[in-house]
DNA sequence: CTTTCTATATGGCATTACCTAGTAGCTATC
DNA sequence: GATAGCTACTAGGTAATGCCATATAGAAAG
């Protein structure tokens, strides 16, 4: 329970900043996608502060709407920084995944020989 | 550079448990091993500290043995706890994987829709 | 002997960002 | 008018854990 927690660090953003790349959408609705990613434990006292930091950082742009169910929704949108990140999000997510892999899988090669 | 710092959280510890386990092992050699992985920046003052964590969490098993070019070499064997470790390990980092390309690859399917 | 390569150790920092828990406000339903 | 679901926000805790600087030392080479 504690494991996952380091891991996370540092993809949590690179998630949401996919999400909202993706189409223009709100915390609520972000929280929802990412548990329904299986990220089951997320809630919303996670991702707001989350939002929020991206905003300062410029990497967001919110704008309130009205909810038809609720309270307004801050819609949010990436900024071209945010784009930015989203890139580099990807390219070190596609790096580490693949050094951690062939760590992984020098086992099946070795068996192999 | 500090991005790829977080996204290491927990992976590199999953990593040494790995490679250990493959084959009995000595941290300079570790080391090596990460670096030719890809993590380039990774070097002894990071790795040794981890190595003597795990040993005191009853991870690893230690003993040395000379070296034919330098000082004692102290090789690395896992416990059967560092065994169970290992394979938490390979569980988070395949579902973390999973969820954050799930997250990733709707794009792909939305433009296809 | 000085340098270089091999090999281990460690004190402290950063530090950040995840997580809990709680507040509050709007809409709809019953 | 009470409950339930939707929506946003904050304070504070914390703890893990990657990273750096530095020291030490054996062996080979020049």
């Amino acid at each position: 329970m504690a494991k996952q927690t380091q891991m996370l660090k540092g993809v949590l953003e690179g998630c949401i900043l996919e999400i909202i790349s993706q189409e223009e959408t709100y915390g609520y609705a972000v929280c929802e996608q990412l548990v329904q990613a299986g990220f089951s434990h997320i809630n919303e006292g996670i991702v707001y502060p989350i939002l929020i930091r991206l905003e300062k950082k410029g990497w967001l742009l919110a704008e309130k709407r009205p909810s038809p169910y609720g309270p307004k929704r801050k819609y949010y949108r990436l900024t071209e920084m945010g784009e930015r990140e989203r890139n580099e999000f990807i390219l070190h997510w596609t790096e580490t995944k693949g050094r951690v892999d062939q760590i992984f899988e020098r086992r099946i090669s070795d068996e192999n020989a």
